[in-house]
DNA sequence: AAAGCAATTAGGAAAAATTCCTAGTACGTA
DNA sequence: TACGTACTAGGAATTTTTCCTAATTGCTTT
């Protein structure tokens, strides 16, 4: 950290999200935001030459899906904070999210003040998850809904079977092995107690896993 | 046929829709609902004892779906002038229920009194389906979608498929070989360029063809 | 620092599902 | 009668899924 002021840098694959973001952080002057990316290999790039203390990120990225881009900035980057901030608007992704080791959750509904405080308060070394969403996902763990048990790596492959993606395409995306792949998507159904692919969507429609 | 008067027979599991035809249909003198049932197997055994000029069906029933109700009913009584009456607005599956053999194919949103009048056609041997949805049928023919190039036994088993049955329970509803279903399966998916379940749902969904 | 644990990865082998091919039956039509 | 279409289903090959096992990695705990 140079000083008082926190660097940040935002990914995100539209400009005008990323001006948005930009805006409300900027309000605060001890944010700055010194790096932009649009996509995760422009971010691994940027953060090689020039680190930051936050990485600002959204989940819904075309190239990679964001679980899968937060895996890899988690790998290059171990000690990197990093923010999600998304539409995404269900407990079950925070979950996984801090699971993967994002240090904050935010959804699009809450005031855009709270990234700024957010921002603070992961640099304070506080609570991972500011209050709204970490209450709402400790109501949700108590119910033990079965794709709570899921996994990371086991919820990022069922999101994508859900979308309807083959073992080959999950496999080549992720650069997994086929037969991983395939021990991933048993795994899943015996956790989810689906027979199908299409009761793999059902459960995912049903509690609303698919916004993406 | 019986004097002037036509003789009819209701096929419809809820006891008050069948009021509701019975009410529309005796107020033609013409007319007479002759038998009520409720189910498949008890329209089969009345029509043994007492035949009728034309049974009128709805296509939603809960034991066997309506295809396999109407497919029996046309196997045991093949000369038997059927009228489809059904909530299910779309003219692929008006499509199919005429190809199974129903003389006539009316959805709730037309006039009541179409009953009425259809079943006179019928029994003067006119068109087989009345003019709006014929009409409509027609177009979307032209259209060439893929499920029109399903057979009658392939739609059918393609909306139990769609609708996530698997191949057992299709079989034992439908008193086929898993053999065979696994294979009109395969015949469904190439027809409809389906690589999974999930899609065939999905394209049923799009085309409005899972309202049962 | 070593041991233990959870998560991720993937191969082998068996079981199940799917596909492709073939063929018989039945029914209506020319 | 002959032909075509729909329906049925078996055999065999192929593909997918499942189950079991095991190696690797990175924490955590002692």
């Amino acid at each position: 950290m140079n000083g008082p002021s926190i660097s940040v840098m935002l990914l995100d694959d539209h400009a005008v999200v990323r001006a948005g973001y930009k805006r409300f952080i900027e309000r605060d002057p001890l944010l700055q935001v010194i790096a932009e990316a649009s996509t995760d290999e422009e971010a691994y790039t940027l953060l090689d030459s020039n680190p930051v203390d936050v990485v600002i990120m959204d989940l819904s990225m075309p190239e990679h899906d964001g679980f899968e881009t937060l895996r890899r900035l988690r790998n290059r980057f171990p000690r990197q904070k990093i923010v999600i901030f998304t539409i995404h608007e269900n407990p079950a992704t925070a979950n996984q999210v801090v699971k993967l080791g994002a240090s904050c959750y935010l959804t699009k509904s809450m005031e855009p003040d709270l990234i700024v405080q957010a921002v603070h308060e992961v640099m304070a070394g506080c609570m991972p998850i500011t209050n709204p969403v970490a209450k709402d996902l400790n109501d949700r763990n108590k119910k033990q809904l079965p794709h709570m048990q899921l996994l990371p790596r086991e919820f990022e492959i069922f999101i994508c079977l859900a979308k309807n993606e083959s073992i080959k395409q999950i496999s080549d995306k992720l650069q997994l092995s086929e037969k991983t792949t395939a021990n991933y998507q048993t795994a899943i159904r015996k956790k989810l107690s689906a027979k199908s692919t299409l009761q793999m969507y059902q459960y995912a429609i049903k509690h609303r896993l698919l916004s993406s």
